[in-house]
DNA sequence: GACACAATACCAACTGGTTGGTATTTAATT
DNA sequence: AATTAAATACCAACCAGTTGGTATTGTGTC
């Protein structure tokens, strides 16, 4: 049995990983806080992890994978229109802005700061997780846009991209102003921005 | 004579924590790192200082005062109308993403991410920073709603933070993606969303 | 204007705690 | 027996902050 229980401790640190790096940064979080989450001591940490940046990097893929399946499980892929299915991504992006600040910011968006310069393997795997789930978001944005807006000028890829930087800046606010009221006005805007591009405007409903 | 030059070492040593706390982030720099930059030594950089953390105060404090002055004399403000100084402010935003990613990024944004949890100080300061900034901006859309749009249902101050957040997340995935071009596509869908509120769009013309 | 005195600005060397990483050993699994 | 997983103990480098001291500048006093 159990050929591959694969030892959990790897993922139990990967997981002390996403809490402490949202929390403190990539260069604030030590390997010892990593291995007091994950009830280990460092000989164990070593033995899963060539060093810090290895497992910054592994952070950032354990990251890809446990977002994508989240947002491939979310309840808006269920919509058969691909518009309600984009409209409902956003509303999902708002509807869980809830708990506590490292609890519902990207990981990815905080390492790639710090690191983008000093860290090419690092940059390179944020780079990944944003650029992929982006690619994600925009095969719906795609064919919505060609049953509701076919002949507008801007790419489905360029406004999913847009998204994520609004995501992004969204929680620089939020952890500038200490909780996720101001993230989720910002998005309000994005999903206004969304109606519009969508012809959802020129019915004078969106305008009061 | 010059009874003040006010000993122009600290504001090197200030200038010097711009570029290094926007290249490596707050926690990674090293004290030494701006006294090097600065050409100083760390007895003269904890004259001026109380410590790391009261220079990263500092630091946020100086980029709060360069950049409001910065922005104060750009072009913009010349435009009679209100929307086009608007527009002439997004279209400032989008010329000045030139040169290397240190320099055209924000100091506060990066450094907010790394010091929310863990420095109230910091935090406040660079909330401050961002906060001060985009009440201005919305000085100019508050005019500009009453004349274009006086019954939208959004407010002008958190249109100007919606507008910093895009810009945030703007210089996230340039830091990402390694330059500025995507940077100013997710600006350019800023504008055009500005178009779409301000009701330069139901035109026709926006849409192909 | 000369002198004492104090404050400012800065430097070079040092300290001590922190921390990424290693070497060696022990326990479990196959 | 061999491989994997994890613990203990340790090291060398790093780095924020300290100390003690030296120029330089400003200020009050005679």
């Amino acid at each position: 049995m159990n050929a591959r229980p694969k030892s959990d401790a790897r993922e139990q640190l990967l997981k002390a990983g996403l809490s402490v790096i949202r929390e403190k940064g990539y260069s604030a979080m030590r390997v010892e806080d990593i291995c007091d989450r994950a009830s280990l001591t460092k000989g164990g940490f070593f033995h899963h992890f060539k060093g810090k940046e290895d497992f910054a990097v592994a952070s950032a893929n354990y990251w890809s994978e446990t977002t994508s399946q989240f947002f491939a499980s979310a309840p808006y892929h269920q919509h058969a229109d691909p518009l309600d299915r984009v409209m409902g991504y956003l509303d999902f992006r708002e509807a869980i802005l809830k708990g506590s600040i490292p609890e519902f910011t990207c990981l990815v968006g905080t390492m790639v700061q710090e690191a983008y310069e000093t860290s090419p393997a690092i940059r390179d795997a944020c780079d990944a997780s944003i650029s992929g789930h982006a690619a994600e978001v925009a095969k719906d944005i795609a064919v919505a846009k060609l049953l509701y807006a076919p002949d507008a000028e801007w790419t489905p890829e360029s406004l999913a991209l847009h998204t994520q930087a609004v995501i992004q800046g969204a929680f620089i606010l939020a952890k500038a102003k200490q909780g996720p009221e101001i993230a989720a006005e910002t998005i309000d805007h994005l999903k206004r921005y969304f109606e519009y591009l969508f012809k959802r405007n020129c019915t004078g409903s969106a305008i009061a």
